[in-house]
DNA sequence: GTATGTGCAAATCATTTGCATTCTC
DNA sequence: GAGAATGCAAATGATTTGCACATAC
């Protein structure tokens, strides 16, 4: 999280804004958890532990994480996005139970050569991809 | 899009619902392109051609094509989801361009070979994937 | 000192819902 | 004829914006 705050500091500074301490409440809450979140989500993780941030600083900030690669859009569900932070992490895709939400996360170096692949093909610069899985988990299986 | 009328008439038969002649119009306005769209887009092409349809019964239509497998969701962006037709195609995934939005359709059938390795390691019942490469195509590549 | 960021309240945009009416089966 | 579907208008929910004030650089 240490690392999260310097990055953003230095985009910051690169990109002529200005980094605010409502800034890193909210960075240091995303990276608290390592875990897939959503505005609402996070607002309320942020209030509940008596931080007064308005939504719209989280909105507004956002844009700034996704540009700085500090998170990334996981899925969209129930009407919204959820992100996740991924500094220093390997990038992995989503296997999700499209009844009960249940998240796997797994990791395929195959996608890599496909990157690569298509870059030539289409005379692409890649940034990146996106691969979500779906079905059923093993209990829910049973039941649909 | 004979077909794809046919489909949703056994569909419709099979749930127990009804088909009109209001659906059966936006069926065909789907599948008269064979394009990405979004409801909005749907609703002015519809409009356009004087055909009185109204946004309710796009929003209430498109759940009962996902189900019927006559569309799928391509992608979320603009704030709202884009769908796109797919009875009769091949599975495909898109690459983006993060610039201009051009949008490159390719096939990949390794992601059928994960899709079973993935059943078999964590349980699940594997309906679909969802894969998105983005990146910059060749003119926007040049200005980025 | 300037101009960016903040919180609030109001606005906007996509989507959903209630309801009276119409239509399908 | 019963129960679904339609269109409209209103409600909802997520996100954005205008603005006065605060604050980072």
């Amino acid at each position: 999280m240490r690392d999260e705050i310097a990055i953003f500091r230095e985009f910051v500074r690169m990109k002529g804004l200005r980094n605010t301490p409502e800034r890193e409440t909210i960075i240091r809450e995303i990276c608290a958890t390592r875990d897939h979140f959503d505005v609402d989500e996070l607002y309320l993780r942020l209030k509940r532990k008596k931080k007064k941030i308005s939504k719209p600083s989280i909105y507004r900030l956002i844009p700034l994480l996704l540009e700085a690669r500090l998170i990334q859009e996981a899925y969209f569900e129930e009407g919204h996005l959820h992100y996740e932070p991924i500094y220093g992490r390997e990038h992995h895709c989503h296997l999700r139970c499209l009844n009960c939400g249940k998240t796997i996360e797994f990791t395929e170096e195959f996608l890599d050569k496909l990157e690569t692949k298509l870059a030539e093909e289409y005379d692409f610069v890649i940034r990146g991809h996106k691969l979500e899985v779906f079905g059923y988990c093993s209990k829910c299986k049973l039941h649909i």
